[in-house]
DNA sequence: CCAAAATGATCCATATATAGTTCATAACTG
DNA sequence: CAGTTATGAACTATATATGGATCATTTTGG
């Protein structure tokens, strides 16, 4: 028997979804097919289509790429802005305890 | 054979990384445990260890959820915002023409 | 210090995503 | 309008991600 099927919260659907919507516009805008964007992308046809539609089980690396290729992107669209981001945050980590204790409960999902 | 693992552009390579990083910073600062976060995500540990290290392949939807949980928002925090803004791209898309033709081709990266 | 706990890494079995196909329908173009 | 092309949707086989366990190491708190 199949475990059932993992659940996501509305915000995780809503943001996929939307993402995903953003995508298919900016094909659109480009005039570009979808066999043509997922080629660009080195997927099929049928993957393409359900990061559009929001499946929220595809890759995260597949769906940044393809956001990516339409122009869409996430974080810094300066690749050189976002490298130091990223080291920044390697930073910021290696100054945080290592590991962490407690805490464990009594944190409250608000979302 | 295993034929040879996808490729992802700098770009998503460094965002994917950055999320993750963001993800275990704020965990961190919430004195949580990797485990008690993949609990609550309902997720293994291992999974959330490859997530926070920024690993392309892990789902879309479990990657976002893992954020939203520790307080990172891609898009709108606003529940309502982000329902108005999807309903916007879907209107938007309805506009925009069922289909497309040519333009496969001169579509220049610039990323 | 010492004991307990958290983390990082690896390995395997299994669940699941993906590629690749096919088919039906819709929507452009001339 | 007719022919062509894009899209949406399903299905299957295979590649691969994930869960769960284990072990070594590091870090923390008492």
């Amino acid at each position: 028997m199949s475990k059932t099927a993992r659940a996501y919260s509305r915000y995780s659907r809503d943001a996929i979804e939307l993402l995903g919507g953003l995508i298919r516009a900016a094909r659109k805008e480009r005039r570009q097919t979808a066999q043509d964007l997922a080629d660009r992308a080195g997927i099929s046809r049928g993957l393409l289509q359900r990061i559009e539609k929001g499946d929220p089980k595809c890759g995260i690396g597949t769906v940044f790429e393809v956001a990516a290729i339409v122009g869409i992107k996430l974080f810094e669209a300066d690749q050189e802005l976002l490298s130091r981001h990223l080291s920044q945050t390697k930073d910021k980590l290696a100054l945080l305890p290592k590991t962490v204790r407690k805490k464990s409960h009594a944190v409250h999902d608000d979302f």
